[in-house]
Order: C-alpha cells, then structure tokens, then sequence
DNA sequence: AAGTGGTCTAGACCACGTA
DNA sequence: ACGTGGTCTAGACCACTTC
C-alpha cells in the first residue's frame, strides 16, 4: 500500500476541513503544537503540511497569532469598458477611483513620477528607439486600506512635450486619458495582455501577499488613430481581483440577479 | 543589523544567479548536499532556500534528478478573436487544434462527456434551475505532450435536443461552435470572465503543474442573439500561456517585428 | 509571562533516476 | 551501485503577539 506522506495526510485532513466550513474565512486553526498531538508527527512534518496549504493560498501564518483560514473578497474590473472614452461615460476623476467608488469601498492611491530610459518591452511596443527617454507615472492603489494593485505607465518623451502635465508629480485630478483627449490626444484601441505568475519578493512586499497567492499581470498598449501612446502595466493581486470583457452582441445577457432583461 | 536569515540567503543568492544567466532555463542547480558546503548550512536550511524558489515557480525538483531551472515557453491566446464565427475565419476544426498547429506545434485532445445536474454557477448563467439536466464535455488539451489546458462546457439540455451530435461521445470534428452554427445556433456574443489562483491538488495532477504555479481561469458564456447557450471554464497552466484581447481601432498597431504597417 | 510561529541543527532512512 | 531529492525526528533558541 503506497500510503501517503504524513505530511500530506496532515495537509488533506485541514483542506477537506477548511472546504467544509469547520474553519470559517479568517477563522484560527489550532496551533503547531496541538496538531503535533493529534497528528502524532514531529513538528517538522506539521509545519510541512501546514506550508502545502500556504502554498495554495488557502491559510496565511502570523507569528505568534497563529494560522488563519484566508479570506476573499473578489473585486471585478470590467477591463472592455475601462477607460473607454469611446462611450463618453461620465467619470468622477481616474478610472480607478470612479469605479471603486461605485462599488461603495474607500479608494487611495500613492503616485510617483520619474524620467527614465524606456525598457525594451516599452519602447518596442511604443516605437520608439530603446534606452529613449520616457516618463514613468507609478502607482501604488489601496482599496479600503488594503494594496490592491501596482500600476505604471510609460509615456514617449514627445508626447510629454505637448502635454507637460504628465511629467508633474502628484496625481492628475481628472485621470491621465481625460487628460491627453482635451489635449488632443484620443486613444481608439487598445491592445491588452494577461498573464499570470508568483510575484517577485519586490511586488510581494509592495501588495503584502504572502506565498501562495499569484498575480495578474495587465499589460495595456493605447492607440490613437496614428500611433502608440502610452504602456501600462498593471499588477494587481490575485487573490483579489477578477476581470471581464463583453464581446459582440450581448443583448441577450442576463442582469446580476439571474433574470432576463 | 537585521540580517537575514539563512534560508532567505541561500534563496537570494541562488535567484539572483539564476536571473543573471548563470544558470540557463532547463539547466541542473548544484545538489543540496553542495549547497550544504557552500552555504555552510545545514539540510533543512538549504531545503527551506530552495524551497522558495520552488513556490516562486523559478526551480522544479525531481527525486533523483536534482533542481532544474523552469523553462518557459509562452503560448499567447488572442481571446477577442478566439471562436468568433462573425469574421469567417477559416478554421482547421476547433480553434485550439488550428491555432496550435499554425503556432507549428503539435495538438492532442481527451474527451469525455457526461449528462450531469448543472452546478448552481452553470445554471445561473444559462438560465436554467439549479440542478436541471446538462452536457458537460471536458477535454483536457496537449502541446507537444505537454498537458496544456482543462476546458470544461456545459450546454443545456434543450439545446443538446436540437443539437444530438452534443451528447456524443469522442470530438466534434469541425468544432462544437462551427456544428452549432449549422444547426442555426449562431452564437454572437461572449461575456468572459478571468481569474487566477494556485491550483487545486486535481488540476495540479491534471496538468502536470508543481507548487509555484498558479492558473489562469477562463469562464465564457456564449449567447445567440436570444438567449446563452454555452457555458465554458478552461484551466490553462499559467507558466505556459498569456492571453491578449484587441479592442477599439488598431489601425496604427505596430506589426511583431516592432515595425509600423 | 505565556503562547505563537520562525529559524536552525544533526542526524536517519527511504524512493527514485541514472549510469 | 550511487547520488539525488523526499520524508521524518527531536531537540534548541529566537521574535512576535496577546493578555
């Protein structure tokens, strides 16, 4: 009989729990040494299990306050509406905070703006030659307290020059794609792409998200009828977030509560 | 002075190596008991290095094989063109067979399908009760034997009526969406929804995927101009694959080579 | 102060892959 | 057969949180 590791048994027995509900979301597990003596194992081995389900997302350890079943409370960003002048919705500042707002949570954010030389994923996707100057806006964005996501945007240099306010520190109240339309500058297309990975230790502290919770990687490319003008990178929180697209016809959709329109 | 703990040592030392090119993709790492020497640590606290870089998805273990470094060979999904029977284009059967072998790899497909009481989460998308009859068609999907994705759909049992090739067993040649089409259901709209997380212990089986690797989750729902008809998740490996949506006017998107059309 | 997880050691034996 | 990682033990001391 191949029996399975006591470490994973250990780790089984806690998942199945946890899928249950005999340990609510932000509920406490028993701690290391109590499960020593219910799983007659070695502390080693406890902890050995306890990191399988860290690993997976499914508890996080506090030192000296214990391990505590994760909770989620999932945001959804409609990436085919965001930010689409197109449709001329009425926004109350940047995307971000508009729509934040509307979902009745508290948003913040922490900007950061600096001249750098493009990286090769940029000025490829700008066309512009590599190591050009671009400006960098970064952002940092809180939901409620909580870090949400990681944003940054380059911009080429000469669009900069015909709209300087991109390179001023500090946000811009009425949202950056408000900002270069009244400029003249309509972005009509956008190119995005999703990816998914482990974050680096460097966005691990950044979000505060522990082991075994990935993140979703946005990388947005603007168009104006003439050319690219702008990548941003987005990176936002697994655990947290989630994102539709609408596509053709959907008219025949059903509203949120299940009915037909 | 705060210094780091070993483990955490041993982890930076070994990423910041590998990034720097001194280990490649897919080549061997020193054995533990090396490590054990060079970092004058003891197995534990190479293991818990080492184990890091395993949950960052940087390094995969084998039992008698040593750590190699993970290589990563990105397939990119156009997810706003995927299935859209609105622009004809003409597709070599299924979408993922045909987009597979133009990327010059190899496809293959597992089918199984099933007639089961629709999940809550199905039956309110498609509009009917919770528990009511459904085709679930899995597939589980390979590139160049790589286990690649899990796509699981569920259609209504109304529709499988008209519809009778639904139910049976094996592939559709031409794919489910074209023989649909030629039975009159046209669908012309997609809502999509994307997701990630770390795998549950079934999918990280199904797919072949170790600790440190998350998925990416992709639910859509396929309406007609009436009613939605479809209801598809797919799991996709997350190492393994990026997703791109195009939208508005991208007349004036650079071409891959990086050069203006 | 007491209890929690965090780090670390020094062993042991097993299971797997390669040669 | 040998070297690799996989599992497990039984301690020790530290750092943090809670009361």
């Amino acid at each position: 009989m191949a029996s399975k590791p006591l470490y994973r048994q250990v780790a089984d027995t806690l998942r199945s729990e946890i899928a249950e509900g005999r340990f609510a979301p932000g509920a406490k597990l028993p701690s290391e040494r109590e499960m020593i003596e219910r799983f007659g194992a070695a502390r080693g081995t406890v902890r050995a299990g306890l990191n399988v389900l860290i690993t997976e997302g499914l508890i996080s350890p506090g030192q000296g306050r214990g391990y505590q079943v994760q909770r989620h409370e999932v945001f959804t960003l409609d990436a085919s509406s965001h930010e689409n002048l197109l449709f001329s919705q009425r926004e109350d500042g940047d995307s971000f905070s508009s729509e934040v707002k509307q979902a009745g949570r508290d948003p913040k954010q922490e900007f950061r703006v600096e001249v750098v030389e493009a990286p090769p994923e940029v000025s490829e996707r700008l066309g512009i030659a590599s190591g050009a100057p671009a400006v960098l806006r970064f952002c940092r964005r809180f939901v409620d307290d909580t870090p949400w996501s990681t944003q940054a945007t380059h911009y080429p240099q000469w669009l900069v020059d015909s709209c300087p306010r991109l390179s001023s520190p500090g946000d811009i109240a009425e949202g950056t794609t408000r900002y270069l339309a009244d400029q003249g500058v309509v972005q009509i297309g956008f190119h995005d792409e999703w990816s998914t990975r482990m974050p680096t230790p460097d966005e691990a502290s950044q979000l505060q998200i522990g082991p075994g919770i990935p993140v979703l990687v946005w990388s947005r490319t603007g168009y104006t009828s003439e050319k690219p003008v702008r990548r941003t990178v987005t990176i936002f929180r697994g655990d947290l977030n989630r994102v539709t697209y609408d596509l053709g016809d959907l008219s025949a959709m059903q509203d949120e509560e299940g009915t037909v329109k």
